[in-house]
DNA sequence: AACCGCTTGTGAACGCCTGAACAAAGTCGC
DNA sequence: GCGACTTTGTTCAGGCGTTCACAAGCGGTT
């Protein structure tokens, strides 16, 4: 079968299905049975073309003259990108905003189950955060063993952000997610995907002035009736 | 004084000039003089020509030959992204990750404010989280306009996010950083950004697959001592 | 004072992603 | 059963961002 397209999913995409399918649940549970790309696109915040264009990565799921079937994209999205079945995920770190993730429904809802919390302070190790118990961050290589957890969430200061990444590497996680402001090194084949707060903050914080700033040239711009999301 | 700013800045260099930032003031501290662009490039997890691309933005920096006098690099990005002065921010839905979000020290130590919680729910109103009392949402439109607030973060279950938004720009906030899961629709003039922590790890989960499911083709690439980052 | 090495700043090519226009295809109405 | 309308899937051009490569400029050295 040399049809096997190992077709190549850009990675904007990628985050763009995920967003289509929140969507799509939410217009299940409403009873909804079909939908078009335009309304689609339009509570997801994309380009209707642009959208279309990402479902074709995918193959034909749609029919013309009709929309998308509901309950079948959703499907076809879940089985996409990663499937139903749940991922074991390792947390470190559990301070004020490791605590908020370890209750984060969005994940468990989603088939993100944590496995495991770890933290050094002696204070934090032993207590109870969203149904698991706190454990100090040296049994990090036999939970990861014994959970075959394939997901690690880093939320520790950043001067301890490399090591414990370094630890989850040579346990076996392949994925990682950092929430400490560090650029974490790698080997080929583990993948970082980065969160930084304090970041986008700033950029808010730049276009703010930029608007304050430039208004002898931007400001004639008045505010149309264009209704223009984003 | 007619140099005023004709240069445009692209909002992916912004971000990164954020994180350069960060590292310059970590640099600082250490009581480094002077940075290479690929000493900070590789600090900072990019590519040294794109790094001073970045920085070119701002016009030139450094010193040709010697490199960038770390503090007035620190300075001058500092200024570039909004000054000094502390930006007062208005955090609505104080749930875990709000209340995670109102503690987090990364926010004040950059100048960034919260000056307002609020919240709904009866039983979370008046407890008392990072130093500030939460108050009920009603008092929204008073509180922005008593303290000049300019960014918005809202941290609430999606199906209020809209009308929250709403509200926040109807009293005159003009830059909102978003973690409902919704895409917000506002008016031209006002910038949202947009973070969504599942749509981290189902991307993460993708690739997870990918790499799994398609090694016949992709694997032959080894890991070469390239040591790449990101 | 002149040379040499080092580092910045910039110009150009490449690739990726986005946004719009067009053809294929299927359904609904008559 | 046929025609017209609706909506998808695809193709094309445009813009943006990234990367490579080179010239310009500065400091240190002889």
């Amino acid at each position: 079968m040399p049809e096997s397209r190992p077709r190549i999913v850009p990675e904007a995409t990628v985050a763009r299905l995920a967003v289509y399918l929140r969507v799509l649940a939410g217009l299940a549970d409403g009873g909804r049975s079909h939908v078009s790309s335009g309304e689609l696109a339009s509570a997801a915040g994309v380009n209707p073309a642009g959208l279309r264009k990402d479902l074709s990565y995918l193959g034909p799921c749609g029919v013309r003259g009709v929309g998308y079937s509901v309950a079948g994209l959703r499907d076809r999205l879940t089985d996409a990108l990663g499937g139903e079945r749940s991922r074991a995920c390792v947390l470190v770190g559990i301070g004020r905003l490791g605590s908020a993730l370890a209750d984060y429904s969005g994940f468990a809802s989603r088939g993100f189950q944590f496995v495991g919390l770890l933290d050094t302070d002696p204070a934090t190790v032993g207590h109870q955060v969203g149904g698991l118990t706190v454990r100090p961050v040296a049994e990090l290589e036999g939970l990861v063993a014994e959970t075959q957890a394939t997901i690690g969430v880093i939320t520790t200061p950043a001067d301890v952000a490399q090591s414990v990444c370094d630890r989850l590497v040579a346990a076996g996680v392949r994925s990682i997610l950092n929430f400490a402001p560090v650029a974490l090194s790698v080997p080929a084949g583990v993948d970082v995907r980065k969160v930084d707060l304090s970041v986008e903050l700033q950029v808010l914080a730049f276009l703010d002035q930029q608007r304050d700033g430039v208004p002898p040239v931007l400001a004639p711009v008045r505010a149309t009736a264009q209704g223009g999301v984003r």
